[in-house]
DNA sequence: TTGAAAGCGCTAACAT
DNA sequence: ATGTTAGCGCTTTCAA
């Protein structure tokens, strides 16, 4: 059986108030006493009982942390940044996947009693959208990610989505393009990544005066590699010429110069593309590949922060912070020249 | 405040024994009974407090994962498989990350007081080695994943890492490949993955009579998609020869598959490809990727479920259990022809 | 079939 | 500077 306070008073003949006041390092301990009830600790090998801990004072030193799936390469990225952050706070992640977009299951989720022992929740949903932020109203603290769901009661961390789309838009631009070709549109969508950074890129056109065509953009089911490499068959067998890609994510901008490869063309020469997302595995491509890093460490450390923040404050705040984390363009091999 | 049991005891007129054997489906209760402490429990929102339960029961449901590091995407998989098999066992994953094989910081992690809330943990070390076996008999329930350590007093989930990297090589050579490079041999390691699997192919060379060719072994640092780049790049230059190559993971296989068809190779032509993992990356890739399936859903399943039991029981068993997952072989386009 | 009550290990208010 | 003590919400004997 595991030693309790109780022991390790007994063993060092004082009070557990004693104890306890060692082990939070409160003032006003003599220095000989200290030593007494650190060689009992150490002796006795005792560690804190954190759900008595937790039981008394309310906290457990835990965030849940619900995303759609770790096999997806951006959410077992960012996953992996909030979980360094969290450890920075001494606070340890417990980890829940949705499923990919499945909006009844994020939901339930949100009432899962599995949170229960959670002081508080970072989740990013990929199926609920704005309709539903009522829905966020959840009695702890939360913390939203992602560009799914606007207008909620909760703080939100997100990035500038038009505004860095418009930017590797522009950047293509500068480099001479003028057809881009857009890998990864949700038709009929009208909430969401694809939206904005569609968006974003109409932006661009019109600031280079470059009129948009229909005919460039390449719409897709999900958001996988293979997705990408299906839209850019479909738009090389077209015929609609095209002299650089948008792949409005890493995954589908690597599926795509896969396949524009195969297909004979060269890249940067013929083709130029750039992705979303900044994932590791883009500077490891053939060519390394131009994308945007959204801020993930900057999202994962403020999302960590802004939910340790509303956890001390206690309540929800009348007033939700929106956080809008830096883009950075990274220009790599595949839109050199 | 969230309601307690208390709360649902005074509003249904009973006693907290009857609510408690309510939400415990306990027998002999009044259907009358227990449909008003059903009603009550609505009213309220009642959910049990996870703390106090596990500060009596002494369990938490939730189970400890401890790996490497996420960004590493079989890790994000084999997370993700792990989560689900919890999920279905009624247990929730705390997720640790130990970093790139960081042996002390895994056996830090061993200790780790951010365990305390955890029945017991899953365990993948990178850094640690069978010398360090004795270091996991730790005094709660573990079980071990990995190729790492051998010889531990503790369940240990692993798959025939030697026979599948055999029957991966056995496979090139049915389809008359002979010259047949390795990419990802660890130089002058003597224990893990790249050991094992180099066994395989050695076996397999001889069950062939092919000769063991020293100049076809690519040595890597690391198992990423770079280093796959690299030692293919290397091998090139060196001037071998080579019809086939056995990547030791998927990522290296894919890092070398690329460079040689940038280098003018045709897949599975003039080099056939086959990798190791299972990666769900490996059906998108072009050509889609040969790869042995470790079984990860059946490691994840088995180590969930032995956890579970060594958990239930309460004390380690005397003698460890060893269990070896099924591999399979899966053809694609890499070695088709 | 239900109730009363002890106590899991800890924190913190209060006492000395 | 240190001790005493009342609970946190639950499970679980034991009693009724």
């Amino acid at each position: 059986m595991a030693a309790t306070l109780r022991d390790v008073a007994a063993l060092a003949g004082v009070s557990i108030k004693t104890v306890s006041n060692v082990v939070h390092d409160f003032q006003h301990i003599r220095p000989a006493t200290r030593e007494r009830v650190r060689s009992a600790i150490d002796e006795l090998g005792y560690k804190p009982n954190i759900s008595a801990r937790s039981l008394r004072s309310g906290r457990t030193g835990v965030i849940g942390l619900a995303l759609p799936e770790l096999s997806l390469s951006y959410f077992a990225e960012l996953a992996d940044a909030i979980i360094q952050a969290a450890e920075r706070r001494h606070l340890v992640v417990l980890l829940e996947q949705t499923g990919g977009g499945d909006r009844d299951r994020e939901i339930a989720m949100l009432s899962s009693p599995r949170l229960q022992l959670t002081d508080g929740l970072i989740f990013s949903p990929l199926g609920m959208s704005t309709p539903d932020a009522a829905l966020l109203n959840v009695g702890y603290p939360l913390v939203l990610l992602g560009e799914r769901v606007f207008g909620s009661p909760v703080d939100h961390v997100t990035m500038h989505n038009v505004e860095a789309a418009k930017a590797a838009t522009l950047h293509l631009i500068s480099r001479g393009r003028r057809r881009i070709a857009i890998i990864g549109a949700h038709e009929g969508e009208v909430v969401g990544s694809a939206v904005l950074r569609l968006q974003g890129y109409r932006e661009a056109l019109a600031e280079a005066g470059i009129q948009f065509d229909p005919a460039l953009i390449g719409n897709v089911g999900q958001w996988h590699r293979r997705d990408g490499a299906e839209a850019m068959r479909a738009l090389i067998d077209s015929g609609v010429s095209f002299d650089a890609v948008f792949g409005l994510n890493d995954a589908l901008a690597l599926g795509a110069m896969r396949v524009a490869q195969v297909a004979g063309l060269r890249v940067p020469e013929d083709v130029m593309f750039i992705g979303f997302d900044g994932l590791d595995e883009t500077k490891y491509s053939l060519p390394t590949l131009s994308t945007i890093d959204p801020g993930r460490d900057e999202i994962a450390d403020t999302a960590v922060r802004l939910l340790v923040q509303r956890i001390e404050e206690g309540v929800t705040p009348p007033v939700p912070e929106i956080y809008l984390a830096d883009y950075t363009v990274i220009e790599r091999e595949s839109t050199v020249g």
